[in-house]
DNA sequence: ATGATACATCAGCCCAGACTGATGAGTCGT
DNA sequence: ACGACTCATCAGTCTGGGCTGATGTATCAT
């Protein structure tokens, strides 16, 4: 096995996805590719307030930005999304033993 | 495939683990059984402090508290974990068609 | 060129929640 | 019984960050 590394939980990671409107937006881009527009119609939030949460999340990788005239298309970027994914996976993994440390 | 119902992100439950010191916790735990007064000299936090956040693994079912004599060990519970990383792996498997909704 | 549309960015407001010191409750050793 | 210890809870402070209205920058249609 390669990926037998331990990965620690990213905290500023997960404070990413930790928000309904980002995982809101997330959800909906896992279905198919959006703009701006659609999001925010789809979620009810202002624009103002969609996009400030589209930089936050494409800043972190987990979606792609792609300007197409004056639209810009969002798409998710399920590696990202995987990476977290196995390190929370990985943490569950390391818990087997029941040892318990002496006080 | 049975577990094939559609898992949604929940937020709440994501911000739980979106704190360095309860991630540092839930790393802390992943190798052992540990109680409280363990936790705070690991991490160099308050005890106060600990224990809040102690609270808030327990109330999301991130944690086992098992209380023992004057001390109370806590243990990870990997089902939960497991639970927030597969609803994460399944968003990342829904995003592979590359559609995209006209505008 | 003008207006309309899509999106980003900015400044400001506001609140959830992380942290702290103090206190309370329970348990142990002597 | 008394002090020492572990841990939980409380009240209060303060900062990060989500939300908003306004403005700026492109791009499109006519």
């Amino acid at each position: 096995m390669y990926h037998s590394r331990l990965m620690a939980l990213d905290a500023d990671v997960l404070k990413v996805l930790a928000d309904p409107l980002r995982a809101r937006i997330l959800q909906l881009l896992a279905a198919e590719a959006l703009c701006t527009c659609h999001l925010v119609e789809e979620t009810g939030a202002k624009q103002a307030n969609v996009s400030n949460h589209l930089k936050v999340l494409r800043e972190a990788g987990f979606v792609d930005a792609e300007p197409c005239g004056r639209f810009t298309y969002y798409r998710l970027r399920p590696d990202a999304l995987r990476r977290v994914a196995d390190a929370l996976h990985e943490l569950a993994d390391r818990a087997g033993s029941d040892a318990r440390r002496p006080c």
